[in-house]
DNA sequence: TTGAAAGCGCTAACAA
DNA sequence: TTGTTAGCGCTTTCAA
């Protein structure tokens, strides 16, 4: 019985099917005892409005849907909280989507803003390398938040906001050096990655060069292309070759908290200890980090700030600005337990 | 312009609407040339199918929802993959819905089976201790899948798919004892809690009976209040309790590995070693818990297997069985390195 | 193989 | 304060 429409509510209540919707809709202009009337008889029946038949009417809604691409992400969930909480203070209601691996998120994106009439977009992830003309034809403001922004991406037709990759991995690098590490190991994305992982690695290599150190390409490993890039199993499989190899190094430097994990493990079990035989510097600044052992030290991306900057951006094109801005804002060098100072 | 219907395209291409339609749906009775060119136009204009009209004018999708209470629980996370994977082989389509902690998952399934016209519902988590009378309005067959099942619960008129829990329990606390521990604490749910945690805390204690220990109601730690519930934060702050009363145990049996990692950390920031001086067992088998160090000796919920049977009682329920099943699947106890054998 | 038209369930404008 | 009605964009008969 899950068929009962605002007609049947509205011949059993004996009313037309407007004032029905009336009650539904809590309009100011119907009459108390009717309205209480109507929304018992709707509780007896267990009706429930059809969302396609409402969305399909309505000219548009108060919706900002969040698009994530990698759901998974522990970084990103860690978002979610923020916009749920910073978009219900400005009273836009909030939708978030998963985006699969193998699904195209323009062609989500295209659907979803028609279905739901859409106010805008906020996409987490995703949409690295391409920019896909389709999005013009989108018709609703939309943002890109997180997404590493190689220098040769494509320009985009949209605001951003991200850290800078190359900036705080130089940071963070330089933070090794300073305390006394020489011999500097990195763990970064895939070998063919170009955006990230690249530059992230490009901020490592500037990083000692300023310190006045040598590049050595062998410390220098990627994920494996068999294994799902940022995980604890790669970090753990691409750390275990790394120790067996024999080569020499003090500090390892990872390109993300996750990956770090597996390090960890791998360091560990071999027999060796953090930091006094490896320090280890992570990237994310994910909370988890704190019940490793020990606490990892790590480069901590300012999740709430992003997700504020991007609302804002978003609103205030939603509003009618029309200037697109990519904004990188800072991260924190967290110190923890798992970086030694050299002397 | 994101406002282009299949009026607009019908009208470009000099064909009815209906044509248009037949092109977008693959219809077989359609030219195939004339099917070309519309589907290139609608390429050139950009042009997106309202889905909410789709769906109000469809009788009936091929869809099955999986509704999910508590989407950051990395057990659920692990069994999405595997209902994506089980579905797809038997051509359903498949739709994830998070449910948040405020969210009253059976509104949400009620919108979204009129929605989406959905064949079929799986709740993952929630509705723990209620069975809401309004469920018998939904109208399809749903089905529970991983839903701690209290004996005094209420009876449902559904079938459900879990592990027994206390029988686990039991088997994981014999276990210990079997390695020679007697003074075995526990990290349970809330105290108010009915549902896993009294049931796997009903199983302990049997256990304990069952190997001639007495019960020591002191080493029975719960989950604070303050603190969302299963979590490592939650498991690092009750453990660093329990090792500051001075209490003394062997063995440590946490509800949940995540709560176990938790306990990880407060024991080694303590300066003692797992297994030497506390053997510690988790629940659930997570994978990361193969990461941890030593890596987490835990109790494995079949998931995989909960995820088939879930699918096959669901898919039978919606070809007209009428069978509500309550099925209980194994667990398997899972020997890695976080518990010591005591002579 | 196609076009015209009905109607899915709802909201909102208009009339009463 | 209420009922009636048009129409949101689509699929699917029915007739041509």
């Amino acid at each position: 019985m899950g068929n009962i429409t605002i007609k049947d509510i509205a011949k059993i209540c004996n009313v037309g099917i407007g004032t029905v919707s009336r009650a539904i809709n809590d309009d100011p202009g119907i009459n108390e005892k009717t309205k209480e009337r109507i929304l018992k008889v709707i509780k007896e029946c267990g009706y429930v409005p059809n969302n396609s038949a409402r969305n399909l009417k309505l000219s548009d809604s108060n919706t900002i849907a969040l698009l994530v691409k990698g759901i998974e992400n522990q970084f990103f969930q860690g978002m979610f909280g923020y916009f749920q909480q910073e978009l219900e203070k400005i009273k836009y209601s909030f939708l978030v989507q998963a985006v699969t691996e193998e699904q195209d998120e323009i062609s989500v994106a295209l659907e979803l803003a028609k279905e739901k009439k859409l106010k805008g977009i906020i996409f987490l992830g995703g949409l690295i390398d391409h920019a896909d003309e389709r999005l013009k034809y989108i018709g609703i403001p939309y943002i890109l938040c997180t997404v590493a922004l190689n220098k040769d991406a494509p320009e985009r037709h949209c605001s951003s906001v991200s850290i800078d990759d190359e900036k705080e991995s130089f940071n963070a690098v330089n933070y090794l050096c300073k305390m006394g590490h020489k011999k500097i190991a990195m763990l970064t994305g895939r070998e063919t990655d170009y955006a990230v992982g690249r530059l992230r690695q490009e901020g490592y290599m500037r990083a000692l060069k300023a310190n006045g150190i040598e590049f050595d390409p062998r410390l220098v490993r990627f994920m494996k292309d068999d294994i799902p890039e940022y995980t604890i199993e790669n970090g753990y499989a691409v750390t275990k070759e790394l120790l067996e190899s024999g080569l020499e190094f003090t500090a390892l430097y990872i390109i993300s908290d996750v990956v770090a994990f597996g390090a960890y493990k791998a360091i560990l079990e071999s027999g060796k200890r953090i930091p006094e035989d490896y320090s280890v510097m992570g990237f994310d600044g994910l909370d988890v980090g704190n019940y490793y052992h020990p606490s990892l030290t790590t480069v901590k991306q300012p999740s709430f700030d992003m997700v504020c900057k991007s609302i804002e951006l978003l609103v205030n094109e939603i509003a009618g600005e029309e200037n697109h801005q990519k904004v990188f804002l800072p991260a924190e060098l967290l110190e923890r337990d798992s970086v030694k100072k050299l002397k």
